[in-house]
DNA sequence: TTCGCTTATGTTAGCGGTAACGGCAGCGAA
DNA sequence: TTCGCTGCCGTTACCGCTAACATAAGCGAA
């Protein structure tokens, strides 16, 4: 009553410019207390909803911290708690489409958690991977999602030693760190060179994005060379690009593809986009698809929905990723270490009309 | 020498388990500073390059800590030093293809300053843009950067309290809390409206998706209105649609349109994805474009390079906006309440092949 | 030699919260 | 009345790190 301990009395250093009237003061659990004539404790116990209130100091101080404007300094509360909200997500890229339909996966199922996705975006850049993930985990994240199997050794070392969760996802071609939920793109591949082998198709071409780094489109094709020869076949002619817009570059290498190799008759996108791009360019320069030529893509991306024609494809399974990825995450006890799940989905082929019908 | 404070002595709870032996224990400055013989301070110092530290110790320190594999702890270090190299972005989609480019040119301007933006989307929600709003400045963040002027009393507030510096992104049109850098959503609807008329087209149809809180699409129709109401004009008939593939939805709106009002002779879409997809439905309807009928969207995405005539568009500057938005963010010295900037930019009509050429 | 300055390192006191525990009414049962 | 319990709230001791202030050694100049 007669002075409170500590505020009024000039410390040090910029807790000098804090006079009482100074309203740009950060503000602190103190604030609220004093304004409540409760302590911080109780103060803390209501804004977390946690242990036993009375109702009436609980109105008291909700209507001190709404008047105060007071938003709870998470930074302090995590390390006295040693508990943190966070789920940092790792991908290579936000325009790509399909990353943004995983975390929308994941941000759903997280949603009624109280965890939150925090994203870090590795532009398909090892280096660039262990940067991200370092910063991520120097806030102590309650679990992390993080794209892909293949990771630098220092990455895949700080991801075991940090003792948080960690689910890698989009791929089960490998050996994860921990958790993993994904699909097999080997697999994938070999699917759709079955089916396209069985559709009657023979001179089958490849065309795809020049990304050695994009570890899962060489995987499919991988799988989709082992599927052909399977049946005694091999690509007859490949086409890659980098950059620009992919709707485009489809077109231009559909165009150059079939310019040298005139007489094929299927052509396998590495994804979507570009096959939207081969299949407009095809279908302008009067070629008879599905009969004449037969295209297919990879990933379900529902922009090919306004397509003219639908284009094969297959899904990728991308939101239950993120879902099921989430749920793990969520699932598991703070830091308890069990072991490692592992989830292969299956993912579908969609014929639309750019396939022979069996 | 003769034991160590603290550490040997068992206090209480959990801290019970920490046995040397368990190498699952956090690690922290401590064990660093235990392992190369030096104060905690000391390997603060190295590890965050700041004062005079001997390269003889640097070596010692750096070595040590990449043995332990440690990662610093950010919360206890923001905490400490009341500083976060955080920056908050609220955007409303990550599906929009928009968004993830403005996000781009922040990134890359935020790079080499040691910032680093953390992304919330609100989904076009205001009540969950409250939320991601509190759940940001929890963190105490650098600073905000957030998509578009109109926000909830609450929310401004939050964001006017906070004492960070805040940049409201993507429209001019209004007031911002703080900093403001975008373009004016009604002003280019009124440029494209002058164009079209000016191309000598008069009966003109507008097709939007039915987004009441997208307020930049509504900005844009009526700056649109206005500028037909300057030559005389109103719109001879609109139609809405939401969710779905845009492609998809641009197709069905277009054929809705034109069947409701055959005599239309442009239709101008509040995107470049339903554009598009009107665009293919026209082409594969037999209509003459652009004489017989001119189209036009909005946001100049490079998806459009790939389509068979190129859609006439403008240019939303979402780079360019996001990279400006970046500098103000980091060039404001830490909490120096600054006045607020407002930087418009002036975006570009591309008249592309879908308007007659004057 | 002494002073003053620089360089390299340690010590102390928090940052703003929360876990854990303590204390004290109030109250029904023994 | 006494005990034990529950409900409510306060006190204390940190969480892991850093700002600010010692401290100590080395060295050239006065």
């Amino acid at each position: 009553m007669f002075g409170d301990r500590k505020e009024d009395v000039p410390q040090k250093g910029f807790r000098l410019a804090r006079s009482p009237v100074d309203s740009r003061r950060p503000l602190t659990l103190r604030d609220v207390s004093e304004a409540s004539g409760v302590s911080e404790m109780t103060v803390s116990r209501v804004l977390r909803n946690r242990g036993d209130v009375s109702d009436s100091t609980r109105e008291k101080v909700l209507e001190a911290a709404r008047m105060l404007g007071y938003v709870p300094n998470k930074i302090a509360g995590a390390l006295a708690s040693q508990r943190v909200n966070l789920v940092g997500v790792v991908i290579p890229s936000l325009s790509n489409l399909v990353f943004p339909e995983v975390l929308g996966g994941i941000s759903a199922e997280l949603d009624d958690t109280g965890l939150q996705p925090v994203v870090g975006v590795t532009a398909y850049l090892p280096e660039k991977e262990e940067t991200v993930l370092y910063e991520m985990l120097s806030w102590r994240p309650s679990g992390m999602i993080v794209a892909g199997l293949e990771h630098s050794e220092t990455a895949r070392a700080m991801l075991r030693n940090s003792g948080v969760p960690v689910v890698e996802i989009m791929d089960t071609d490998g050996e994860g760190v921990d958790s993993v939920v994904g699909i097999s793109h080997r697999r994938a591949g070999r699917q759709m060179a079955a089916a396209i082998v069985a559709a009657g198709y023979r001179r089958i071409g490849f065309l795809g994005t020049k990304m050695p780094l994009d570890h899962r489109a060489r995987k499919r094709l991988e799988g989709f060379q082992e599927g052909l020869a399977e049946a005694g076949l091999q690509l007859a002619d490949t086409e890659f690009y980098s950059g620009g817009s992919a709707l485009k570059k489809g077109r231009e290498m559909t165009q150059a593809i079939l310019s040298r190799t005139p007489d094929l008759d299927f052509l396998y996108y590495s994804n979507d986009m570009i096959g939207a791009g081969g299949l407009l360019w095809c279908l302008e320069n009067g070629y008879d698809v599905p009969r004449q030529l037969g295209l297919a893509g990879f990933n379900g991306v529902d922009l090919l929905e306004g397509l003219p024609r639908r284009l094969a494809t297959m899904d990728s399974c991308r939101r239950e990723i993120g879902a099921k990825a989430a749920q793990i995450i969520a699932g598991r006890p703070h830091s308890g270490v069990i072991g490692g799940e592992v989830i292969e989905l299956t993912p579908v082929i969609q014929p639309g009309d750019t396939i022979r019908r069996a």
